[in-house]
DNA sequence: CCCCAATGGTCTGGTTCCGGGCCATTGAAG
DNA sequence: CTTCAATGGCCCGGAACCAGACCATTGGGG
């Protein structure tokens, strides 16, 4: 046993995690605040919006509505989210977002651990294959409109809302390749680094930087060049993994 | 209410898929079968070989041990499993993997419809940035010679294991990243794909072929060569996709 | 002014799932 | 040969979760 042991537990290890994942993460009522805080945070919801009808909604998330109201519930008492009764009624979005603090990022980044450099490898895979996939696309003129419409949006963005439309962003670039997979995991890459990109202050340097790196993505991937797409995310991922390191170093 | 209905719904549609996609999918149990199915069809375990003791794996599956164990007897009902009592027992494999035939291919390539271009999508960027994170990335000897001999295990490989050792050569690739998160996802995209992979007729020629690129990975990895390492990828990948639509049309 | 449809708010019965304890079986070690 | 530890086999009480029905509130349309 004392010889076999060691090569079962690197077996084992090797890709335990990989096929032995927990097939539940939790409860389902966690579960279910989680993701419509990300998607809130993501500025899926702004300040203002109605979300789903209740019914509606615990279907689309597959859980039940009393799980889903439970839910509701916590973000109503977090402030994040206000219940209004009647025809036309609906639980609105009151969230908005905390002023970035260096100190909030360090703490976020300590909660991730070393999961940070697997959330960032994660992220630059998936982002950066994703538009070179989607320049490689035929992409009708509503889907083409659709990408400029957001990056408009973006670059006209009042301070308060330019996080939450920069995921936007983003994440129409996912759903750019048509493989909601790929949309779907981009989304979750992005929202396991929403506290941390959310915390950096934002300097008016790295904005317009940023703008230029948007509007070369763009121009790449409407102009059909997969290389050109590739390269451009590549160097705006770069930056700003680079920024984030900068301010926990 | 006539005018904002269909923005609302295109904004839904957007990317409700993203974001509110189902928190819980199905039941527990049926959940547990298809991951042991998928870790055992995938290779992480051969015909012979023991899972895990209960306890063990129904905590690594975050499941209780009572509803894994109804998964597992499902499984031996299957013949893909057998338990044996008593001290060094365990739950051992059986399942032998069938023939590869192109009604099952066509049959499974029916059952996925649409989602095969969207699986498609994600296993090429996955594993294509995959490759080149992996090569950008200083290895340690033992994580150099893991990959060698997960090559020559693959190259030496029987005809009737070839899949499987197929599956954990690639798995190995996204091992190499140091991202969980990424090797995660690759096995999860090679799961939806495993029916299909596994239904492909091998002809000598294209294994032949495959073991060219499988080697051409190798080296661009080994190397540190990212941008090789990209290139051979998305040929063999191209290479494999190709076949499988060779043999749908 | 009244009605109605859509929404949030509440309750209940039933199912799934979990946590943990206990038993039965087996083969190796002493 | 006996002991013992690790394993699969079994059972139960409680918690989580679900499906659905019904109530309360609201604002627009008739």
């Amino acid at each position: 046993m004392d010889e076999d042991e060691p090569l079962d537990r690197a077996r084992l290890d090797w890709q335990a995690g990989a096929i032995f994942r927990p097939v539940r993460t939790g409860n389902a009522f966690e579960e279910t605040v989680e993701r419509l805080l990300q998607a809130i945070k993501l500025g899926v919801f702004g300040l203002g919006d109605r979300l789903p009808a209740e019914r509606d909604l615990a279907a689309r998330l597959g859980v039940s509505r009393e799980t889903l109201r439970e839910a509701l519930r916590t973000l109503q008492q977090a402030g994040c989210v206000e219940p209004r009764r009647g025809r036309y009624g609906g639980t609105f979005v009151t969230y908005r977002m905390p002023a970035p603090d260096v100190a909030d990022l360090r703490r976020a980044a300590r909660d991730l651990g070393g999961a940070l450099e697997d959330a960032l490898t994660y992220r630059h895979v998936l982002e950066v294959g994703a538009a070179e996939a989607a320049a490689r696309r035929p992409l009708s003129p509503d889907q083409r409109a659709h990408l400029e419409s957001r990056l408009t949006d973006l670059e006209q963005a009042p301070q308060e809302q330019y996080r939450q439309l920069d995921s936007r962003f983003h994440l129409a670039i996912g759903e750019l390749t048509g493989s909601p997979t790929l949309a779907t995991a981009i989304a979750e890459a992005r929202m396991r680094l929403n506290d941390l990109l959310n915390a950096i202050p934002m300097l008016d340097r790295n904005i317009a930087h940023a703008a230029d790196q948007h509007r070369a993505m763009v121009r790449a991937i409407l102009a059909g060049d997969g290389d050109a797409a590739r390269r451009a995310t590549e160097e705006h991922l770069a930056a700003t993994a680079a920024l984030l390191r900068g301010f926990l170093a």
